[in-house]
DNA sequence: TAACTTTGATGCTGCACAGCATAAATCGTA
DNA sequence: TACGATTTATGCTGTGCAGCATCAAAGTTA
């Protein structure tokens, strides 16, 4: 149901995502209106309430994007790894954004100018059909988290949050520890859930041997299992 | 936060969306690729699985789409008015459906296969740019619904469900009664509650003056009050 | 290395909501 | 118009999870 293939493919995409759809001449242009920014873990890309400042994609690193909900709960709508989209949606709707994005770890992104966005690269076919399949496809996975968030138990809702991090950002050479190391916190922010009931769940599911947990670094042990719970809750 | 203009402007937009970005001669060779197609009240236009058949578009009539979740509990995921989209988004992104459509009254609808959509529409920069756009906000709007729904309280949930129809489907010309007569299962199913909880929450609401209800009239009293509950639920 | 802060772990308590059951009202149809 | 099916209404019970509090462990800074 994730939108995403396996990333532990090749060790990290292309840059720059959009490169391969341009000409050598496109690419020297686009680089004039293309900014590559540092920003460390915990700092804000943007917030919840700004305009969005242009066509963001991230280079290096590991981003979050959420929505602050009742009583400053956060709920994180979904993860950016390298190759892939920080700041599009708002952009492309003509809204401000309606999330805030914030670095996991130090990353690096790249940020297209607004003007050369729309007058350019969204008049080439190739990016506008591919981003129009992109909103599609992150569309049918916004819904589908919906239900699952809504619906699901405490367990499947952890579970589908370990499964999809698995398929995001791959495993270790191990082939079962999962290359992203989130605070338990984030996890239950992923999950819909308190962090006291991530922590418990994840307790639980140890003693079960589903996952064996060392600090942040998750294994999965039992993948079948895994699916199982996410599918039954 | 509604992806919807207020639809009380116009008695009824006009019947094929699509119709004004298109040229005389356009519009004839639509017409050989499209169907319209009565749909009775309660049948399905697609399940969840199926394959989607085409572009379709509501002409007359009102539509929910909606997922399966756990034990068959249905989350009600957008619904449809006439001018509005039924199919598109499992088309565009290349998948099957993931939610199911159902006509909510006796419908209209017009099937634009998939061919002459992918080859002709989607061709025209305008329809393309539209389709883009719409798709970006309606992905903001399911955002925004996975925090609502997930983190506020039921009376929260059932106030913001009830001011989305009103947005959606406008008022009678008293100003005041929502054009859309939903069961009370209906609009449990759209407020992720269960039907016992939404009768029981539309019932304090209009102890509390804030709506009044004639079978499956709702008709706001207090629009205020209504807003107020939805923010702080 | 000590003092402080943040994160992780676990137990306890309360309540919002689901999940029934029952009955009345309304709808659909023969 | 009568009968069964569906929808609406309301009450009761149980429980999954939030919301603390406490303590240990790990990480940070002087």
């Amino acid at each position: 149901m994730f939108s995403t293939e396996p990333s532990n493919v090749s060790p990290q995409e292309p840059r720059k995502a959009i490169y391969k759809y341009l000409t050598d001449e496109e690419k020297v242009e686009l680089d004039d209106h293309l900014t590559r920014t540092q920003i460390k873990k915990n700092d804000f890309i943007f917030k919840e309430g700004d305009k969005p400042l242009g066509f963001i994609t991230l280079e290096e690193g590991k981003v979050k994007i959420f929505k602050e909900g009742v009583g400053g709960r956060e709920q994180i709508l979904r993860m950016v790894k390298p190759g892939g989209f920080v700041s599009y949606r708002a952009l492309i709707a003509g809204e401000i954004h309606i999330a805030s994005a914030m670095a996991l770890e130090d990353s690096i992104i790249s940020v297209i100018d607004a003007d050369h966005f729309f007058n350019k690269l969204l008049k080439n076919t190739q990016i506008s059909t591919r981003l129009l399949t992109k909103l599609a496809k992150e569309l049918g996975f916004s819904n589908s988290r919906t239900v699952t968030l809504t619906q699901k138990h405490i367990r499947g809702r952890l579970a589908e949050s370990i499964i999809l991090l698995k398929y995001k950002y791959g495993v270790e050479p191990d082939g079962s520890t999962i290359k992203a190391y989130l605070s338990r916190e984030d996890l239950a922010n992923l999950s819909n859930m308190t962090t006291s009931n991530a922590i418990r769940t994840l307790s639980s599911f140890v003693t079960e041997k589903v996952i064996a947990i060392d600090g942040r670094k998750v294994r999965i042990l039992d993948h079948q299992k895994l699916e199982r719970i996410s599918k039954l809750g």
